[in-house]
RNA sequence: GGUCCUGUGGCCGAGCGGCUAGGCAGAGCUCUGCAAAAGCUCCCACAGCGGUUCGAAUCCGCUCGGGACCUCCA
């Protein structure tokens, strides 16, 4: 078995490498959480599940993973550094409560919905609060070493005289000459930044700001993409082995990143980049300021304007791992329904593992099976691939259900597990009973299987009415009756 | 404007030099009282124009679309 063979596409080198943790077997993984000023949407949910699934994954590899993804609660300003306020105070203001009341607010919601799209629970998830204290000790690093400077109780990163000596740059490939060209008419304005491409690390407080901590430059605020560093050193190292995040973080957010660890003494923080690409909502990235974001209870529900249905966020997040995660994925009813029905029959063969007969001899090959879903999955955790050779087996699955292929007891075993694992361990799907029904699943099927022998009876006296009235009229309840081979069988579909 | 990505069958989406995924939809057949489910078969596409090659959806060039980033964004 392929087990050590994984590929990564790394953002940093443009290229698929293979996968070598810095100290094996431990791998450090850190990916940008969100920041809690407001409802998470959809497309920072795809993101998630990318990484879900990129954690789950290596665990099942055997690495022992420390899974890092940071609540930013601070220091994420509306607009450009030098004049925007914080989006979380901004908020607060908005809705009139403390800003800490805001923190908890949205970040209770974003743990409901990792929840409901069944994210893996990260070892750590720090906020950037409770890291002040590291914070500012990273700024007095970063001046210590002559990569910042202080203008009226703010400090800025000289990304000028971090460029003399580093390549500032080398993730979003963009050249400082260049950047200088694209963003003169900006230079004006009162700024206190000595160039346009330096950025805040540490931001000083208006009097009447509340969010604001004590420093050696009085009180302020830290920078937004101080967090990262200063928590991905903290609780992996200077060095560690994958950052993961949205493409739309990979500049300024990464840029700086790298630039504040390289400035503050690390040599090479992150090792392997990735980068998750955007969703989109009829060709446009899903973005709050466009007014396109769906949110999860939009969708769950099937509220809004863009929907015909509510679709569950299980159907969602196999909806999203059916495309690779560095293409963009559309949004649309029509790609949604089919996965729906995709997702549906997956499960249902899920189901029929548990019946299927067994016999002396296999006619089906279970570990190549097994291997080609390793080998798209090392492939830069090619999830579409790996769902297409699942959809191989659900061939498979079928066909000894209905005997045109045998399988043996032990290999039914190893695709049972097969599948548990991949299904459920990997890809993180989760077969969603009906919760009003599954309360009362005995009373059910006690009432279920008292019709279906009535129905039997009718059909065995060819009372074809009957049996036929009994089948629409359970239809009208969104019960369906199918008549097997083995009798009838009835499922309950919303 | 700069940098980069991208254009695949009715739709969604893999593949990234030869072996031409998968899902959904559609058609036919098998099964069946009918229906449904399931299976089998069919629908063999790569924006356009050139070039490289024995061979290109895959590499190169141009043209035409679409998108992202360029200090709000996962």
């Amino acid at each position: 078995m392929t087990i050590n063979q994984l590929k990564i596409y790394n953002s940093l080198t443009g290229k698929k490498e293979h996968f070598q943790p810095i100290t094996p077997p431990f791998v450090g993984l850190y990916v940008c959480g969100p920041t809690v000023y407001n409802e998470v949407h959809l497309g920072n949910v795809r993101t998630f599940i990318t990484f879900d699934v990129v954690y789950r994954y290596l665990i099942r590899l055997g690495f022992k993973v420390r899974y890092v993804r940071n609540i930013t609660d601070v220091g994420h300003l509306v607009d450009d550094a030098d004049a925007g306020e914080d989006k979380i105070e901004k908020r607060a203001r908005l809705e009139k409560i403390e800003p800490m009341e805001i923190v908890q607010k949205y970040t209770n919601s974003f743990h409901v919905v990792t929840q409901l799209f069944n994210l893996k629970n990260p070892d750590i998830e720090p906020s950037a609060t409770g890291h002040i204290i590291e914070q500012i000790e990273m700024v007095e690093q970063i001046i210590k070493n002559g990569y910042a400077y202080e203008v009226n109780g703010s400090v800025y990163f000289d990304v000028k005289k971090y460029a003399e000596k580093y390549n500032y740059g080398e993730l979003s490939g963009r050249k400082i000459d260049e950047l200088l060209e694209q963003t003169r008419d900006e230079l004006e304005g009162g700024e206190e930044k000595h160039f346009f491409a330096d950025f805040a690390i540490w931001k000083k407080a208006s009097e009447n700001t509340i969010m604001k901590w004590s420093s050696p430059w009085g009180k302020g605020v830290p920078g937004w993409h101080l967090e990262c560093s200063v928590m991905s050193t903290k609780y992996l190292g200077k060095s560690f082995d994958i950052h993961g995040g949205g493409m739309d973080l990979k500049f300024p957010h990464h840029e700086c990143e790298i630039a504040q660890s390289v400035g503050s003494g690390n040599e090479h923080p992150v090792k392997y980049w990735m980068h998750g690409n955007m969703l989109t909502v009829n060709g446009t990235k899903m973005s709050k300021s466009l007014g396109n974001s769906f949110l999860p209870v939009e969708l769950i529900t099937g509220t809004h304007p863009l929907l015909e249905k509510g679709y569950s966020p299980m159907i969602v997040r196999f909806f999203f791992l059916q495309a690779t995660y560095r293409s963009t994925v559309d949004f649309s009813n029509e790609a949604l329904k089919a996965a729906e029905k995709g997702y549906a029959r997956l499960m249902s063969a899920i189901q029929l593992l548990e019946e299927l007969p067994t016999s002396n001899t296999s006619t089906v090959t279970i570990p190549k099976l097994i291997d080609n879903c390793f080998e798209s999955m090392n492939d830069d955790f090619n999830t579409p691939v790996t769902i297409a050779h699942l959809f191989d087996g659900v061939k498979i699955i079928n066909n000894i259900k209905n005997g045109s292929e045998t399988i043996t007891i032990e290999d039914l075993q190893l695709l049972k597990s097969h599948y548990y694992s991949f299904v459920f361990e990997i890809l993180g799907l989760k077969n969603e009973e009906n919760t009003s029904l599954s309360s009362h699943k005995n009373e059910m099927d006690g009432l279920m299987n008292l019709i279906i022998n009535i129905r039997q009876n009718a059909k065995t006296e060819k009372n074809w009415a009957t049996a036929d009235l009994i089948r629409d009229e359970l239809k009208k309840l969104s019960i369906t009756i199918q008549d097997t081979k083995d009798g009838a069988i009835w499922n309950y579909e919303k």
